[in-house]
DNA sequence: AGTTTGTCACCTAGGTGGCAAAGT
DNA sequence: ACTTTGCCACCTAGGTGACAAACT
């Protein structure tokens, strides 16, 4: 039960850290489990159901205290939405590249005085491979999963820490970068280009205690927001998303094209969306 | 004995910190102490005594074994000994700046699993106040000391960390930041302009046992390196300085005038310093 | 007269997508 | 045909000293 899931290394701002004795993880990403009734392609965004407000922790057995009354709010959730309604894609390059919209959260509920640790990990959200019509605009499955990477972990740079320390202000991981390197030993994310996948949000409670091992499964709690899953590519496909990437991320401000659209305006009329796609 | 010196509060790049409980420090920066046997204004380079290479720590009473085997290096000790041998000057700024060199060190015979906590703090050199004369191009006593201002603490952003991650790579304080702004609630240090300074480094052990206060004079291990002092100035006084400035700090490349002094080159002749001047 | 402040041009450092070229 | 790579111009973000103006 001692995190035998997040093989490799760990990825974190620090600089890359030794598998943690103290800290426990949920099964990750090496198998395939679909965690959310994730509708993709992107359909109508009408016809979609509305991701709730906050994440739902995955349910699972009794909790620590220090983590059961822990509740996390994704920031710029309506953002996120907007992708998510285009189907969202991020950028993997050799060198590594980071999420734009960014995963922040809001947490509250820990205890001020205990020490958390925060991460990351992602998980396949089926097992096909995709690619891109373009007479189409719509993502067609392309085939099995590629064998999966390496899977690997990224640690807040701020862990551990306090309690009140993590609920000051609005947590960032801005320092996680995703690759398509098997090979990188910077820490990075892996993922295979051209799958999709499901960012996982962690909260471990450090347990001070000598056999704390033994409390691993109580001692974390994990969140997932389907508004952040995601299809991994080495250059964008859909075109509106592009563009969104454009008017919303401050820094591709260089190809704006005027003021117009000088800022992200997360109530413009979506309309003329690509339409559901057949799967094959 | 447990931190009453320094007041205020404490300056990380991570925020503003409470007072930690489980820190302690040596008596700081209030009172006048002069800790070296500092030759100021600087006489002929030829003159001086050399820094030691390694610093001292102030000798105290007995140290707990997770900090009596530490010794720090300090880097760019040729930079820092040809400011030194100029009068280093280090300006101080309403909204706070950085060091220049910056104050990196390595770190040697921690113990690996350990926690510790790594601050800086800045005691006056002596209890005057300077002008500098341009015509002689000498800095000259021009009364007793301003009322000192609060004395505040900077952790390194990265506390507490286990002694593996402080030594596998260089300590860098380049979050830290000088202001003369008596109100900043930055948590930056705050100086007094034109007075003397001599910057200190701290390695504090995070003692895990619950009376941990009662050992706090065991747990910490101080270091000074007399060729970091300085005079806090809001523009530069000396202009063998404001060159050396120019010649080695990346950020002010611009105002280099050819490729010739393109970097600094550590054994220039430096003839023609400032002579020692009269104190008054 | 001496010292401080604010603004500026000019850097470093690094995050964008575009695009042509190279892979496969 | 499809995907990946490398390089680029163009940004954000922020660290420099110069300098004129303001302060005291």
């Amino acid at each position: 039960e001692l995190l035998p899931s997040p093989p490799g290394f760990l990825s974190t701002g620090r600089g890359v850290l030794a598998p943690p004795e103290t800290y426990t993880l949920p099964a990750a990403s090496s198998s395939w489990e679909p965690r959310l009734g994730s509708s993709f392609p992107p359909g109508p965004a009408a016809g979609s159901p509305r991701p709730q407000a906050v994440a739902e922790p995955t349910g699972q057995g009794p909790k620590n205290p220090c983590v059961s009354g822990v509740t996390v709010q994704l920031e710029m959730k309506a953002l996120w939405e907007e992708f998510n309604q285009l189907g969202t894609e991020m950028i993997v390059t050799k060198a590594g590249r980071r999420m734009f919209p960014n995963f922040q959260v809001k947490i509250l509920g820990m205890d001020t005085l205990a020490d958390y640790a925060l991460l990351m990990d992602f998980v396949p959200l089926d097992n096909k491979r995709y690619r891109y019509a373009f007479h189409s605009s719509a993502w067609l499955v392309a085939g099995k999963a590629d064998p999966a990477p390496p899977g690997r972990v990224h640690f807040h740079p701020d862990s551990p820490a306090k309690g009140a320390q993590w609920m000051r202000q609005i947590v960032s991981f801005d320092k996680l970068k995703l690759t398509n390197n098997l090979l990188d030993d910077n820490g990075h994310i892996i993922l295979n280009s051209m799958h999709r996948y499901q960012p996982r949000f962690h909260v471990v409670f450090v347990d001070p205690r000598k056999d704390s091992e033994r409390y691993a499964q109580e001692n974390f709690k994990s969140f997932v927001f389907a508004e952040t899953q995601f299809t991994a590519v080495t250059a964008y496909q859909n075109h509106r998303i592009t563009q969104l990437k454009i008017a919303s991320n401050p820094f591709a401000k260089g190809f704006r094209e005027s003021d117009l659209d000088a800022w992200y305006c997360p109530l413009l009329p979506a309309q003329g969306r690509p339409q559901a796609s057949a799967r094959t």
